[in-house]
DNA sequence: AGTTATTATGCATGCGTTTGCAAATTAGCC
DNA sequence: GGCTAATTTGCAAACGCATGCATAATAACT
């Protein structure tokens, strides 16, 4: 009932050519009149055939696949980052093998990507173990990561400068004449939590300020409300909130309106990070930190398709710079 | 540099066997002594083996790769439906080559797919042409759509029914005692627009109403707030609008309070469609129809899967129901 | 121990391409 | 037309693996 494969063999047979002519004509550049491509196609057509792209893979090593690992948890925007991912190699020929996991077992997942001969590997929010980066490099695949480092190995990175976007929201808030800031963290293991938050410490440590309480969200967007229920159980109560993510900020604000009455920003400030597109609707307008995802994008792929091009890996870093965005959730800063 | 491909060959000569044994302790039922397999395991462990996949979908025709192509606009749950996808074929052994568009191109897009040799096709608010989807059966490869149909094919489709759904809002308005009912459509060329419209359009007719008005929104943000100050233009407003989706159900509140200090519910109630997480928002606390998408994921898979494991194709079709959920954002009629 | 039934192993072929090489064709030139 | 140079073409060998078949080794019984 299955109709047999069709093969470049059948395909000559009927334009009576040779089968390396069928190659050659599906192949860009190779050497074939334009006679015999004529004839070839045809009868292409007529058999409806299509390039086996595996038995391709098999002889010129080339599968033109990256593999591409995301962990969700982390951000709702990276649906947009695997849009703009994926019609961004697609662009160049490539294809996109997909791998969502939401632990840190990616190392498992990885050996199942090696077996289908990837090209180039690009992970978002999530890490692998060294040794494997390492053996990534041996095979000549190269590893770029989004928003998280591999120290001492040759995987490549692009993320958003953390630090300095957390340093400036301290700042935006010591400009604001906070004094009781509190800060809601997303998973503490994370590379992005921690430089926020290192970069939100240090610059309240500029003023010797202290962070006033610190809860975990797990960038959750039910645990984020948990987190604010705990911040506002005391006596005393924060007067300014930074939450390491929009979509937890999100939740923060909406709990604190409706199981405290607050008003934001006059009697809370709420800082968030991401920019997300909520950010921006009315009922939040979010202050937040904008991370350049689409040109964090570009450059991951730009990156990726050099070293495959190329065919030689080394770890290059980018690190691009966050912008405060600011609206109403927090105070502004007379200066400003 | 670049360490050469590490073959079965190159384990076998190591473990001083023949390379049809690496092959055989590499697939799983085969048949192997202990001893040579733990020789086997032995050489492939120190020379970091791993079966090369592209090699053995040449030779068993099993590529286990399912292509998935998702069309981004159409509803920002597709992160989780990519989600839940990609793990359940992962756990059943089969991988995901992702491919997103935004257009009806599907049909290119299928052309390289197939090249790839994938088993099946799962497609999110994506057609492809009739022809092509008969192409696929002969070939052998199930296709399963989402929330789309393509009449006259063995394609299946796995889809919440959007006609009962619209109908099921039309009536709740009615009830809510609504004159003035506005619809905003999604794409107006999509199945799942125009099922919706259909069945919201029915309900009213049951009752003699006529739609007050009707403006597209193309399952847009900024497109959704356009029409919503184009329904609020006239000498006369809406009392009701129904949404087409969420998303943009949310650009019409925030529209309505922002720029015409209306209070939602109370002067105008908004009626969205599938249920997204920020619905729940205190802010939205959206009235809105669920979309059982993890079942639909679900049954989806499992079909694509099924059809797969018996290799032969046939046009199942299922349609699920999608509750309205009742939260503020709406009038509810005083007999509920 | 001898015989048969069972399980392991190796050999060799094929999966559908690309591509180096040599032969054959065509074009270019006097 | 004759000769050389450039272009086309076909042949055949990989690419890395699975698998049918024949043979070898082992196990199971007398």
């Amino acid at each position: 009932m299955v109709q047999k494969n069709i093969t470049s063999e059948d395909v000559a047979k009927l334009a009576k050519v040779s089968q390396s002519a069928v190659s050659r004509t599906f192949t860009p550049g190779a050497s074939v009149s334009d006679k015999t491509r004529a004839k070839v196609l045809a009868a292409a057509k007529t058999l409806s055939y299509r390039p086996n792209a595996i038995a391709r893979t098999l002889v010129t090593q080339q599968s033109r696949v990256i593999a591409v690992v995301v962990a969700h948890l982390d951000n709702p925007l990276y649906l947009d980052v695997l849009e703009s991912l994926s019609k961004q190699l697609q662009q160049e020929g490539f294809h996109v093998l997909l791998f969502m996991t939401d632990a840190g077992d990616a190392d498992q997942i990885l050996q199942e990507m090696l077996q289908y001969q990837v090209q180039g590997v690009l992970m978002a929010s999530v890490t692998l173990s060294s040794g494997l980066a390492e053996e990534c490099a041996e095979l000549g695949i190269p590893v770029v990561l989004f928003n998280r480092i591999i120290p001492g190995t040759r995987a490549s990175t692009v993320s958003s400068d953390n630090f300095a976007g957390g340093q400036r929201v301290g700042r935006f808030l010591l400009l604001g004449g906070h004094k009781r800031i509190a800060y809601i963290a997303g998973q503490e293991q994370s590379s992005t939590n921690r430089d926020r938050e290192a970069g939100f410490l240090s610059a309240l440590d500029e003023q010797n300020v202290e962070c006033w309480q610190k809860e975990v969200g797990n960038y959750d967007f039910e645990e984020a409300g948990n987190a604010t229920r705990r911040l506002m159980s005391g006596s005393e109560v924060p007067d300014a909130i930074f939450v390491a993510s929009d979509a937890m900020a999100i939740s923060v604000i909406d709990t604190l309106r409706n199981q405290y009455d607050i008003k934001i920003s006059d009697d809370i400030s709420v800082v968030g990070y991401d920019n997300i597109p909520q950010a921006a609707w009315a009922a939040y307008s979010l202050t937040t930190v904008e991370q350049q995802f689409s040109s964090m994008i570009q450059i991951a792929v730009q990156t990726l398709l050099r070293q495959i091009r190329a065919d030689q890996v080394e770890s290059e870093s980018y690190v691009l710079p966050g912008d405060l965005v600011v609206r109403n959730s927090a105070r502004i800063p007379p200066e400003l």
